[in-house]
DNA sequence: GTGAGGCTTGTGTCC
DNA sequence: CAAGCCTCAC
């Protein structure tokens, strides 16, 4: 995990909520800067390095510009010398200057980079960040406008489906038919089209709990209120709710922001489009750049439209395209171009490059995932005799699940690599049960925070005595922290549960007088040491307590970094990075999504298979919109690379535990021929089979496929279908009947039950039991492995 | 109030 | 297949 380090700035803005129109100091060390330079009297040397267009986009500061910047064509250089040229003309101070990226890392790099032209003249930006942080910053100063105390918190998806789950209850709704997860999927969707409960029509009620969305949704701001607490869609929302109803607050910062810069505008939702439109409309020098190929958050509400209407919202606008593409070779741009090209609603561009020389994409058939696994790290451990950097290494997956796979066989092999998102750092229950004791000490109505430690380690406090708190904090319509503290000295409860308790709060009360003066790494260690936390992991023999401990310990360390409370918790809330100060080279191993706004020299592309990529999700609903912003996806992963890419497919897959048989992607189909060298391995491959499958109607007419029982009904989409006879689906059903699915069920026939084999990952074991082609084997070290036959030879 | 064991269900992508 | 949820026995 990456803290960013406080600097003086962060610390004045503790204290001083920085005034709208004081100057900040301007850095005496400030590089060069020629004031009396004409901006358009031959180019700086600093503006040589850029191409004619992007130079354009930086000089032109006055007024909308649209910079439409295709991948790999320097939008990033356009943009950060933008903003260093604004400052370095003086145009506006730093704080001034509003910049706005979509992810952490965007906001990372834009400071960075930002830096190494300006120095430190960028510390003073406040308002350089993803719309989140800055809206969390903002809401801090006018908290009180919707309700709220500047020490409010912001929860996660987990604390926001409790509550919501709660309530559903509560609401006497039957969370089975209407779960949690789903109302809480809704009122995200609202939050991202900027309404409130009461702005809802009749049709996004009914969708929840046949007519009880408004309720819920009101229900649910007004606990959230009670709480003090945000969502992240809040964060949005309620900033635009109080520009919307406090022309005065609006109107200040709309003259403090003398320029707005926006990148990735494809991928902004309806709030953050409203919420820059009153930001932008009365100064207009609003820069917004983006592609439309590469939108692909339609999911969290972005609208391409917002980038195709820009000319619309702001008249005159300057279009300026980037076109030449300074990151890939020719032959991954024709790949990327083409597949593209399939897609139908676009403003359509050309990228083009100088560079000639370059390989052709691999398309790789593999036999089942744990071989794509062992192939991507045979290609990868060539690539390192060759000499390649391991950072310069990716492996883009569709989704989260994909990483086991690859993460289990680099730990085999001894390959460093590194997991970008999945289950994060802050995600894990120790650090969110620390979290949660902190955030109770930092805002004492934080009932989720305190529900989930109040008998974390156990002393002996269950449902009983919560359920009696809750009943207490509702009648008082106070916290559920002060209700205890109430209880603990009635007769409401047991002797031994007031005990407890009382001692509970007690701590509490001592922990929050000290958070007032020590640091907050100090306060951690001091309440993982009072609490009893640190002695329950002591005393937990099982194999995890130590990795826990030391997750705390990093914890700690890394709030060290942070001078109060507030601004950790806010960093935790917000910054979901957990790239820790790494050591060492290592392959990257992410989703397609997490990697936009990356390269690579090398990438890797597994699961091109349909089901999987595209996902099954968009093939069954979404319809052609959702296929397209598939395409996108492969669109975006595919530019990832700079001079190789590797996609790789595999027959069988194993999902929700079933072993299924896939066909490739219809993306791998759409690719252009010669762009390509398709290849095969040993075991067979789905290429193999599919160029049988296309020749014959049925190659595998001989193996007869499992009926489906109950148990695949469960399956993937298409089984399900399958099962149940869904009829819109029977192209896809006829694919799968006659797919090679059965292929795996061929039982080898020379290993038998008792015999001793070996497998290449596991090493020695016996047979233990076989069941088609699967054999469940005792491995001499690995344990028990169910493996399929083909990865195993007869001992001798 | 705690823990063990069975049943159900899911895995899309991020701030 | 796993994790999460629920139920039931101490």
């Amino acid at each position: 995990m990456s803290a960013r380090p406080s600097s003086p700035s962060c610390a004045s803005r503790k204290n001083d909520p920085a005034p709208l129109h004081g100057a900040r100091v301007f850095p005496s060390c400030s590089p060069v800067t020629d004031p009396a330079l004409p901006a358009d009297s031959g180019a700086p040397e600093w503006l040589a390095r850029l191409n004619e267009p992007q130079r354009e986009a930086v000089l032109t500061t006055e007024g909308p510009v649209l910079m439409l910047a295709g991948a790999g064509t320097g939008k990033t250089a356009a943009l950060t010398h933008r903003l260093a040229h604004l400052i370095r003309e003086r145009k506006a101070w730093p704080s001034e200057i509003l910049c706005v990226t979509f992810t952490n890392k965007a906001a990372r790099e834009m400071r960075h980079r930002v830096g190494q032209l300006i120095g430190d003249a960028v510390e003073g930006m406040p308002f350089l960040g993803t719309f989140h942080s800055i809206c969390a910053r903002m809401l801090r100063r006018h908290a009180e406008l919707v309700g709220l105390q500047s020490n409010y918190t912001i929860i996660d998806t987990d604390d926001q489906l409790r509550l919501l789950k709660l309530l559903i209850q509560d609401a006497g709704i039957d969370d089975k038919r209407w779960p949690a997860r789903q109302l809480a999927g809704l009122i995200d969707g609202w939050k991202n089209r900027g309404l409130n409960p009461g702005d809802l029509d009749a049709m996004d009620n009914e969708s929840y709990a046949n007519g009880k969305g408004q309720q819920m949704y009101r229900t649910y701001q007004e606990r959230m209120k009670a709480l003090n607490a945000c969502d992240f869609g809040d964060l949005l929302l309620h900033m635009l709710n109080i520009f919307r109803q406090h022309r005065d607050v609006l109107e200040q910062y709309q003259q403090r922001f003398k320029y707005v810069m926006v990148d990735e505008y494809q991928d902004t939702n309806a709030v953050q489009y409203l919420w820059l439109r009153l930001l932008a409309q009365e100064r207009k020098n609003i820069c917004v750049v983006g592609d439309d190929d590469q939108s692909i958050y339609s999911w969290r509400g972005a609208e391409v439209a917002n980038i195709l209407r820009f000319e619309k919202d702001f008249p005159g606008a300057k279009v300026i395209r980037l076109e030449q593409n300074y990151r890939s070779t020719p032959q991954i741009l024709a790949a990327a171009s083409g597949l593209i090209a399939a897609n139908s609603q676009r403003l359509g561009k050309t990228l083009w490059t100088e560079l000639n020389a370059g390989e052709k994409l691999r398309v790789i058939g593999v036999w089942d995932a744990p071989e794509e696994a062992r192939r991507v790290g045979e290609e990868i451990e060539r690539l390192e005799h060759e000499g390649a950097p391991l950072d310069e290494v990716a492996i883009l997956v569709r989704a989260q699940y994909q990483t086991r796979e690859f993460e289990d066989r680099f730990i085999q092999i001894g390959l460093n690599y590194r997991i970008i998102g999945g289950f994060r750092f802050y995600e894990r229950a120790e650090i969110r049960d620390a979290l949660a004791y902190l955030r109770v000490i930092a805002q004492p109505a934080d009932d989720l925070g305190f529900e989930r430690i109040y008998n974390q380690p156990k002393r002996g406090l269950g449902a009983k005595t919560l359920e009696k708190m809750y009943q207490h904090a509702r009648r008082q319509g106070i916290p559920l922290a002060a209700a205890a503290l109430e209880l603990a000295d009635s007769d409401e409860l047991p002797a031994r549960a007031r005990k407890t308790i009382a001692e509970l709060m007690a701590m509490f009360l001592r922990w929050r007088e000290m958070s007032e003066e020590v640091t907050p790494s100090e306060l951690l260690r001091t309440v993982l040491a009072e609490s009893g936390y640190d002695d329950m992991l002591k005393a937990d023999r099982s194999p995890e307590s130590a990795g826990r401990a030391e997750n705390l310990t990093e914890l700690a360390r890394a709030m060290e970094e942070y001078e109060t409370l507030a601004d950790f918790l806010e960093h935790v809330a917000l910054v979901m990075d957990n790239d820790r100060a790494d050591d060492g080279e290592k392959v990257t191993i992410m989703t397609m999504h997490a990697a936009k706004g990356l390269e690579f020299n090398h990438v890797f592309l597994p699961g091109w298979e349909e089901g999987v990529f595209p996902s099954q999700r968009s093939l069954d609903e979404g319809g052609l919109a959702s296929l397209e912003e598939e395409r996108r996806l492969a669109y975006v992963a595919i530019t990832r690379a700079r001079r190789r890419c590797t996609i790789l497919h595999a027959a069988n897959r194993r999902i929700y535990g079933q072993w299924t048989s896939s066909i490739p992607s219809r993306f791998i189909e759409e690719l252009p021929e010669d762009t390509f060298n398709q290849e095969t391995t040993m075991t067979g491959g789905a290429s193999l089979w599919r160029a049988n499958w296309s020749e014959s109607e049925d190659p595998f007419a001989h193996v007869s496929r499992d009926k489906p029982d109950r148990s695949s009904a469960r399956g993937p989409g298409w089984q399900r279908a399958l099962a149940s006879g869904y009829e819109t689906k029977q192209v896809r059903v006829k694919e799968s009947t006659r797919s090679a699915a059965s292929f795996a069920a061929k039982p080898r026939g020379d290993i038998a039950v008792g015999e001793r084999v070996f497998h290449d990952k596991f090493g020695y074991g016996e047979v233990m039991g076989m069941e088609g082609n699967k054999l469940e084997i005792l491995f001499d070290h690995a344990g028990t492995k169910r493996v399929i036959d083909s990865f195993v030879q007869k001992a001798d």
